[in-house]
RNA sequence: GCCCCCGUAGACCAACCGGCAGAGUCAAUGGAUUCAAAAUCCAUACAGUGUGGGUUCGAAUCCCACCGGGGGCACCA
């Protein structure tokens, strides 16, 4: 800080009178010296179960883990941190055993970016910035078990990452038992024939490849070639949940393309039942279960099988609406469906419409073409659009195969097409098409020139096209059923049972969710425990873990132009030989393998952080299952509590992708018995995001936002020139940055902590307004004084306990609020009873005693820890309160001897009457009838109602 | 287009099961302190709850419609 001399020696006169006023060079030396001390004597290290002091209720807090930027954090990131921190101390101070650690989400993108740009290795920046995390927090005062901090790029943590996909990899789905079992179990099963394999040969006459190929099937981590989003403008495929709505990559913003690429994919479909139903049982925020729910994408319908003219194949759709099935006219299948090959014929069938065989690359209709040749070419088109081409162009385009299918219900032969507008990921990948009843379907009919049947009735006057809504059915009937005048839900059922009867279908739940691709062509994440010899996959034994990271020269994935949809991802590890090609002897031998040169996504290591935190140093277990028990179990007070960490703070911006992962491999975990516990996060709290104002000049660049002023006018302006004001994100290139070290430098951590959480409870998105911090600061100002001569440091205490009534009735009710604001998460409400206790002190003028300041300092330390630990301190406690006993409210002091009552003359306030506390409903009556404006407005006549509501008011009707 | 959330003093926010619109903070205004300023302290004022209807003795709160803001999904058969 740069002051002239002057004001210097005046600042130094200041401090001469009042050393010990509360500003922030006094708070910033106790927090220093309280931070130290908490460390030094492990105050907030949370003993596991049977360690002293395991005994009392445990609670595990847990923040969503920060990735560690190199811009460091700014004001906005602690929020939520700050939160679980106020209730963690709350906690521990009504007797709980609090588990809150804070660890690293520390692969990822811009560590490797950076070092592709300056040769960094990615683990020295990623360590820089961990360690700047780490001392920005520690400065916050956060009552973190250090011991617990776990990074996700420790090769200690990541060992654990690979040795759980080894787990995944090793088991497959029972259908029956609807749970995950080791794949040994299903070896077991086909040797002894109790499963029969596809093809119907005993397992004894299959091949070891054969074998092989059978089971890897089934796992629950596979590798597959299946249409995935590559992104040639960062060089890697990614996940579904990775793709934004338009098609575009979520980082970097570069268009994605569906290619057909061998990946590794999770199977967490299998898991889709599971976590749409248990959403039920957990406390989440009702927006982020509905986005799962959403995502998951269940929806209840039916299988139906088409038989094809003159193929060996018939086609399976799903459809959600068999009622309808009268009105197919007509079939599409995704262009990349693999029975296409199989059903196109050699030639167009007779008087085939000229509309339908294609067009040349002009556009113009290709009558010459073979089946084969249109659909070659529809094929080769589509998969040539970006996904954002089809989000935006929603114009209908096919081209028919030729083929003819059967309609079940009336034998009828209908076209069946190829069309971009089906997709291969969902259902079976092909549908019957019902234009009367399904909008897209119409208006690919209106396109072809297909025939419409409406088989539901619309209603009277009905002008739209296809109609979706209930109604009566009609023109759905052969000799053996009828549809005909139900309504949908009948109908569905009539059709439904119909099919299975006939073998042609049967009722299904299908889901939207897909299967989880989880490879990435990156340096800079986990790398798989996998080798491959010649025939595929080969997992290697525990003993060979961790697989670590080979140092290279060159980080980065090959990346192409963004729109260079027909490149190949070419994985950074793919280069470095030496480490790819090994010799390794799995048990048959000294042979040689390749080392699998994907890794594994972000997400991977945010799936079971929170499990490490538990057992953050054990060689022997990921996390030993006694302590994973004590602190995720199920309570059984609780029914269908599905045990987990009891609260988890975080970004709602984590709804979807981080938290489906991390449930799924939860219960996979779970099913195998590697924990207890059948979901991660019992209970989801979702904190809102500090925003900031940002200003733009004349030219439209950014000024800095601390440095413009608002002009009376209630415009902004910077060095006297106008600029426009936004609102929204904190970042360095919106110039509008604010950092909690400054804030600290400036007021000190406590009033930093307090005014975030003052400014609103955890749930609300609020501005930042450096102005408005000094607010806290007066107050923490105004308590210390209170308690502390500001001239000698000595305590104002007094230890005459004769309190008034009035102060003690204040101090109560407050000190029962305060619970329940804590409890609540409601830190705003819970700031503003101590302040106003803490008014009330001030205004009383004499010495505060004791018995009042000690309760205020309790209160006030899971806000501000420093302040209070130094106020208790003073007044005389060698001991950390971090365990002290929170005040506990005297019910005494809670009920009032008198209550004032407004007087409502109908719904209107006219008057107010106090009586005793104890009067009954007759009595307020009476006593407010006989007010004598109310016995003014009355003059004599008798009201006509006299509403008396308990302790509140009364209201008389005339 | 569909779904979810939110609209209260100039700003951020309170108000429990429908019961006096105000706990707290900033800013504003007046005053104290000061040679002056900063800092600090004391005091004051400020909205009838986005709009329009409905239910009720009584609505910020419950219901309906609309307006505004934010978020999610969107060719998912």
């Amino acid at each position: 800080m740069s002051t002239d001399t002057g004001t210097e020696t005046r600042e130094q006169a200041r401090i001469g009178d009042t050393p010990f006023r509360y500003g922030a060079e006094l708070a910033e030396e106790i927090e220093r010296r309280w931070q130290d001390r908490w460390e030094r004597e492990g105050t907030f290290q949370a003993p596991n179960p049977g360690e002293p002091g395991s005994e009392r209720a445990k609670v595990y807090l847990l923040d969503m883990f920060p990735y560690p930027s190199g811009s460091g954090l700014h004001v906005g990131h602690p929020l939520g941190f700050i939160g679980t921190d106020v209730l963690g101390r709350y906690l521990r101070m009504t007797g709980h055993n609090v588990l809150h650690a804070m660890g690293f989400d520390a692969f990822g993108l811009p560590a490797e970016q950076y070092a592709v740009q300056t040769g960094t290795h990615p683990r020295t920046t990623t360590e820089a910035n961990v360690a700047r995390y780490k001392a920005q927090l520690r400065r916050l005062g956060l009552a973190h078990d250090e011991r617990r901090s776990v990074a996700t790029t420790d090769v200690d943590f990541y060992r654990w990452t690979q040795w759980i996909f080894l787990k995944i990899y090793g088991s497959f789905y029972d259908a029956q038992q609807r749970r995950a079992r080791p794949i040994e179990e299903l070896e077991a099963e086909y040797a002894a024939g109790t499963r029969s394999s596809p093809d119907g040969r005993p397992w004894g006459e299959l091949s070891e490849v054969e074998r092989r190929a059978l089971i890897d099937s089934f796992r629950l981590a596979y590798v597959t070639e299946a249409p995935v989003n590559w992104c040639p403008g960062l060089g890697t495929v990614l996940a579904n949940e990775e793709v934004t709505a338009d098609g575009r990559s979520e980082r970097g913003n570069f268009p994605v393309f569906r290619r057909n690429l061998k990946q590794w994919m999770m199977r967490i479909t299998v898991y889709a039942d599971r976590l749409a139903a248990d959403l039920d049982r957990l406390d989440w925020p009702d927006s982020v279960k509905a986005m799962q729910r959403n995502w998951i994408g269940r929806s209840e319908g039916a299988r139906v099988r088409f038989d094809v003219v003159g193929a060996p194949v018939g086609i399976e759709v799903f459809t959600t609406r068999p009622d309808t099935l009268f009105g197919a006219t007509y079939m599409v299948l995704a262009p990349e469906h693999p029975l296409v090959d199989q059903i196109v014929p050699g030639a167009w069938p007779l008087d085939t419409d000229p509309r339908w065989t294609g067009s040349d690359r002009s556009g113009r209709p290709a009558p010459d073409q073979t089946p084969a040749e249109a659909v070659a070419a529809y094929r080769a088109t589509a998969a040539r659009k970006s996904e954002l081409d089809r989000q935006e162009n929603k114009d209908k385009t096919g081209v028919f195969t030729g083929a003819l299918a059967v309609n079940p219900v009336n034998g009828q032969a209908i076209p069946v097409f190829v069309a971009d507008y089906v997709l291969m990921g969902y259902g079976t990948g092909a549908i019957m098409a019902v234009p009367g009843q399904d909008q897209r379907d119409w208006d690919f009919a209106t396109a072809f020139g297909l025939p419409i049947i409406r088989t539901v009735a619309p209603p009277e006057g009905w002008e739209g096209e296809a109609f979706t809504g209930d109604g009566p059915a009609i023109n759905s009937h052969n000799d053996e059923i009828s549809l005909d005048g139900l309504g949908v839900i009948e109908a569905k059922r009539g059709i439904t049972a119909w099919l299975a009867e006939k073998g042609a279908g049967e009722s299904v739940v299908q889901y939207k969710l897909r299967d989880w691709l989880f490879s990435r062509q990156r340096y800079w994440g986990e790398p798989f425990p996998i080798v491959w010899d010649e025939h595929g996959p080969i997992p290697l034994p525990d003993g060979q873990l961790p697989v670590e990271l080979p140092d290279i020269a060159d980080y980065a994935p090959k990346t192409y132009a963004p729109d260079a949809a027909d490149t190949e991802p070419e994985p950074p590890l793919s280069r470095a030989a030496d480490w790819v090609n090994v010799k390794l002897d799995l048990g048959d031998g000294v042979r040689s393998y390749r080392r699998e040169t994907n890794t594994m996504p972000q997400w991977a290591g945010s799936c079971w952080y929170y499990l490490r935190y538990l057992d953050p140093h054990d060689d022997k277990y990921f996390c030993a299952p006694e302590i994973e028990q004590y602190w995720m179990a199920r309570d059984p007070s609780r029914p269908g509590d599905p045990g987990g960490v009891d609260l988890y703070v975080g970004g709602v911006e984590h709804a979807v992708l981080h938290l489906l992962y991390a449930r799924f491999w939860h219960k996979v975990l779970y099913d195998l018995g590697e924990v207890s516990s059948e979901e991660p996060f019992r209970r989801l709290f979702n904190q809102g995001y500090i925003q900031a104002y940002a200003y733009t000049d004349a030219r439209g660049s950014y000024v800095p936002a601390e440095e413009v002023v608002e002009s009376p006018d209630g415009g902004f302006t910077w060095n006297d020139a106008p600029v426009s004001r936004e609102y929204g994100k904190m970042g360095k290139s919106l110039r509008n940055v604010v950092t909690p070290d400054e804030m600290c430098e400036r007021y000190g951590a406590d009033t930093f902590r307090l005014y975030e959480m003052s400014t609103g409870p955890m749930e609300v998105s609020r501005p930042w307004s450096t102005r408005d911090v000094v607010g806290s600061q007066r107050f923490l100002q105004r308590v210390w004084r209170n308690l502390i001569d500001e001239t000698t440091g000595a305590s104002r205490v007094s230890d005459d306990d004769r309190v008034e009534p009035q102060t003690l009735r204040l101090l109560h009710r407050t000190i029962a609020g305060v619970h329940t604001d804590f409890l609540a998460l409601h830190y705003n409400t819970a700031a503003a009873k101590l302040i106003e206790l803490n008014n009330h002190l001030t205004k009383r003028g004499a010495a505060v005693p004791r018995s009042v300041a000690e309760p205020l300092v309790l209160m006030l330390a899971p806000l501000a820890p420093h302040i209070a630990e130094e106020l208790w301190s003073r007044l005389g406690h060698d001991a950390t309160l971090a365990y002290a006993q929170f005040p506990i409210a005297d019910e005494r002091w809670l009920v009032a001897e008198t209550v004032e009552y407004p007087i409502q003359v109908n719904g209107k306030v006219r008057s107010r009457v106090t009586v005793p506390a104890n009067a009954d409903g007759d009595a307020v009556r009476v006593a407010a009838l006989a007010e004598e404006k109310i016995a003014a407005v009355l003059d004599g006549r008798p009201p006509r109602k006299v509403i008396v509501v308990p302790g509140r008011l009364v209201n008389v009707v005339v």
